[in-house]
DNA sequence: TCCAATTTCGTACGCTGTACGAAGATGTCA
DNA sequence: TGACATCTTCGTACAGCGTACGAAATTGGA
């Protein structure tokens, strides 16, 4: 009924529980009434990602969780909003548990640095893979990478916006990776067979169905991939490949830049 | 009781499903008794793309898709195993309906229609980028799809592998950037704030929880978005940044080996 | 001591994919 | 023409999900 700066808090509820341990966070003056909760919101988080690390994102359920304590699982509900929220603090606080090492001096081995630590995580982590496309969140543990990320692009000659792109073609790419490994370690779980017994399983079938279809190129793609590893695909030497590309074309951008050409980006 | 090759068909019946139209797959001799079923497989993939183009995958449901031809649920299992298989065949059937434009004789334009082609694709069916993680499906349309693929990196001078792995760089990479708008959008859905909105609304929020924490890159970078794009990102503009740098990678590794330089790569 | 505040959690709802089995439709054969 | 085998259709049911709701239990402050 009033004037009175009455804003219904238009701010994401979220990011307190995210800075939740920062400096700064100021604690809400609650009056101390009530039962002590019996757990923290950091062990309900760790126990979550202990989950999804050992058996998947789907495996993650509110009632699982719950039952690692000992609670009811509604009880979980009173520590984090709901269970997008909970991803989210998983997200962030798995992040938090790499250490960012120290940043070489060659452009080459910091490029390589920042995309192999997240090549690294998303294969010890691969449900982030699954969680990430909710949002890129704010999280503290977020933060600190994000900043880390730009250290190891600043000072090659790029610009401000060139940097973030560049940081996120990197991570980006080795995100791909680790979701082609995620991709083929399923199909040799759902399938029970591995790549080349799947191909062999499947040689018959194959060439009766594609008879009248002709893939020159992808047949002799595909024979040469398969005699190089024993298998269609090779994440690892793909990584290797994939990332000397990129960070050639990014040094030879600044390279081509430092020595006096025109650039295209602001 | 026998040791007559009783062999329990490994094989994927997924295979024979995909490739239902194309010649070479044999018609198993089925008698024809019973009723005519009143839709096709075609029919059902189709409406189940509509679907999810218009709603998202998740309102994919096997009851929903069934209400849409006045059928019941569970008549579905008579055209199509299960839900993956549908998901999978959605897949093959929307790769489809895209033309590949003949490929120009510029190797920089060429890898540049790989990379947009995918991009438009996965912006017009967004959904694609969640069923892709199944598993590369070998359908009709995804070996056509590859073939074309590989025409545009074939005569660059690359190895097979590396036709394959620069390939794979690229889509990924559109993926990555068709990523990055779908979060996006989803996130102003979810909010139902703009990007420049929520950085609005959580302004103070932010800067009272991150007191204490010091990220100046980030600042400055993120200064320089927020002035550039009014807005934290920009998709548009970080697909040709990337882009130009990947096959500036490419094209250099090929040009380097061209003039007589070693190859690390097999 | 009593109450207000808070946590705990049992129950329930709507939603999912799909297993099961009955019912109906159709072609084949005696 | 009937009888039967085979196929499609689909109602019902089940387990599992996130979570809304409200009651019960617990605690600190007045």
């Amino acid at each position: 009924m009033s004037d009175v700066p009455d804003q219904p808090d238009q701010s994401d509820p979220s990011l307190r529980l995210l800075w939740r341990h920062r400096a700064g966070v100021r604690e809400e003056p609650k009056t101390k009434r009530g039962p002590k909760q019996k757990v923290s919101v950091d062990e309900i988080v760790d126990a979550a990602i202990d989950l999804a690390d050992a058996e998947g994102l789907a495996a993650v359920t509110m009632r699982a969780i719950a039952q690692r304590f000992g609670l009811g699982a509604m009880t979980l509900y009173s520590y984090v909003p709901n269970r997008d929220a909970l991803l989210m603090l998983m997200a962030d606080q798995v992040t938090g548990r790499a250490e960012l090492p120290e940043l070489p001096e060659d452009p080459r081995k910091r490029l390589e640095l920042v995309a192999n630590l997240t090549h690294d995580e998303l294969r010890a982590h691969p449900w982030l893979l699954e969680v990430q496309d909710v949002r890129p969140w704010l999280g503290p543990n977020m933060s600190d990478r994000y900043e880390w990320q730009l250290q190891a692009v600043e000072g090659l000659g790029l610009s401000d916006l060139e940097m973030d792109q560049t940081v996120a073609v990197l991570i980006g790419f080795a995100g791909n990776i680790a979701r082609s490994e995620l991709m083929k370690r399923r199909a040799e779980q759902v399938t029970g067979m591995t790549e080349s017994e799947w191909w062999e399983a499947n040689y018959d079938t194959l060439s009766e169905v594609m008879a009248g279809a002709h893939y020159p190129l992808a047949n002799r793609v595909g024979t040469a991939a398969g005699e190089a590893y024993q298998a269609a695909s090779d994440p690892a030497r793909e990584l290797d490949y994939g990332l000397a590309r990129i960070i050639d074309g990014v040094l030879a951008h600044v390279g081509r830049r430092s020595t006096g050409a025109a650039d295209e980006l602001s």
